[in-house]
DNA sequence: GGAACAATAT
DNA sequence: TATATTGTTC
């Protein structure tokens, strides 16, 4: 008996205290009441059952409530009670730890359901990567910031197969942040490389995608550019150059082909046009925009696609300077590809100039180089 | 180096 | 669901 009293005195002044946190709780959601009135009803219904309880039913109900005997008042309470608990329980976060094993699922699946999505929608990816627009344009600028911080951009999507792309975790990181390319990237070049061709034998499974995020991209340009061109520079020559941890000459050597093809359409039509490869290899892209009439002349009659084409792709036109017409669409476009960071700001088009203007300085080599060779037999011609 | 295949986004 | 873009593998 003794005990019991014991026991219910502090129970009591709990409960009395959460009582009173219902209360307060239940005066803040009053001003919601409209939005939120199931949640002022379910606090309402706590507190009074928390009253009755603790002024008549109190002792069974507490008793219940600690004590393992939970028969009788099962019936009544039993209802309220679980009502009440998770309410407790969130009032007073304390318990969340434990006891969730009896109520566990209702308690928890909330609570799991809520961390993972905000972990997610937290960390990184973006898996949001996926489809996660909303975060991602929106809050683009200021996520991507962070990422960058961190690693830069969003780590593509490695999720499943982390195994054997750890090193492309580490990789991407190093990846990510260009603009201390020579710290981490420094002595990159090493084994990773290597790494990457025997990681793929290893694994039937595909290695996960590598996202050319801008900054990749712009080393990619930049090497390009130091290289002469897409034409005459080597997957391996870039690579080097780029000093990127876990690049991959395959993957370089990928990231050039669709360059090169990307290029190419547009260019054609330009380099045709324009006798003189100098220039016309620059502004490949970007003169449809700047260049003179002529070629904007013969791109547009040609090809009203080039305009189309070369805007939307993302990472392969960085030259593609369309800014004012992607505006429209060009976030759709421009967003998929990984490149979440050029969408995530407008920077995407700082970031695209960037690459613009390295790529233009740049990019004349390579496309000029490309475009020279490829002319001739481009079928858009 | 190029093409086919695969994955992902719109 | 179909198409387009991008990346990987052969």
């Amino acid at each position: 008996m003794q005990l019991f009293a014991e026991k219910m005195h502090p129970q009591n002044m709990e409960f009395r205290d959460y009582i009173e946190a219902l209360e307060e709780e239940r005066k803040k959601i009053q001003v919601f009441n409209k939005e939120l009135p199931l949640s002022l009803e379910l606090v309402t219904q706590a507190i009074e059952a928390c009253k009755q309880q603790l002024s008549g039913t109190t002792t069974e109900y507490n008793l219940n409530g600690q004590s393992e005997c939970s028969e009788q008042t099962s019936t009544e309470e039993g209802p309220v009670f679980e009502e009440f608990i998770p309410i407790k329980r969130r009032a007073s976060l304390d318990y969340d730890d434990d006891e969730e094993q009896q109520h566990s699922h209702k308690h928890k699946i909330p609570k799991d359901s809520t961390n993972s999505d905000w972990l997610r929608s937290v960390q990184l990816w973006n898996p949001n990567p996926p489809s996660t627009k909303e975060d991602v344009p929106r809050k683009a600028s200021v996520v991507e910031v962070k990422r960058n911080g961190g690693g830069a951009f969003q780590p593509f999507h490695r999720e499943e197969s982390n195994n054997g792309k750890a090193n492309d975790a580490s990789n991407d990181k190093a990846l990510s942040s260009p603009q201390v390319p020579a710290t981490s990237s420094t002595g990159p070049v090493t084994r990773d490389n290597v790494d990457g061709s025997s990681n793929k034998e290893e694994k039937g499974q595909r290695k996960q995608r590598r996202s050319w995020s801008q900054e990749l991209h712009k080393r990619f340009l930049h090497a390009l550019h130091q290289l002469g061109g897409a034409d005459s520079a080597t997957p391996k020559q870039i690579r080097e150059l780029m000093k990127v941890d876990g690049l991959t000459n395959d993957e370089v050597k990928s990231h050039l082909q669709k360059f090169r093809l990307h290029n190419r359409r547009p260019n054609l039509m330009i380099h045709k046009n324009t006798a003189n490869s100098q220039a016309a290899p620059l502004f490949l892209v970007g003169n449809i925009f700047v260049q003179p009439p002529e070629f904007a002349t013969t791109i547009a009659t040609s090809s009203g696609e080039l305009t189309t084409v070369t805007a939307p792709t993302g990472i392969y036109t960085p030259v593609a300077s369309h800014p004012p017409i992607v505006t429209h669409k060009p976030e759709g476009s421009i967003q998929k590809p990984q490149f979440k960071q050029l969408e995530l700001s407008e920077h995407s088009n700082s970031e695209g100039r960037a690459n613009h203007s390295e790529g233009a300085g740049n990019s004349n080599s390579p496309a000029s180089s490309s475009s020279t060779h490829t002319t001739t037999t481009s079928p858009a011609c």
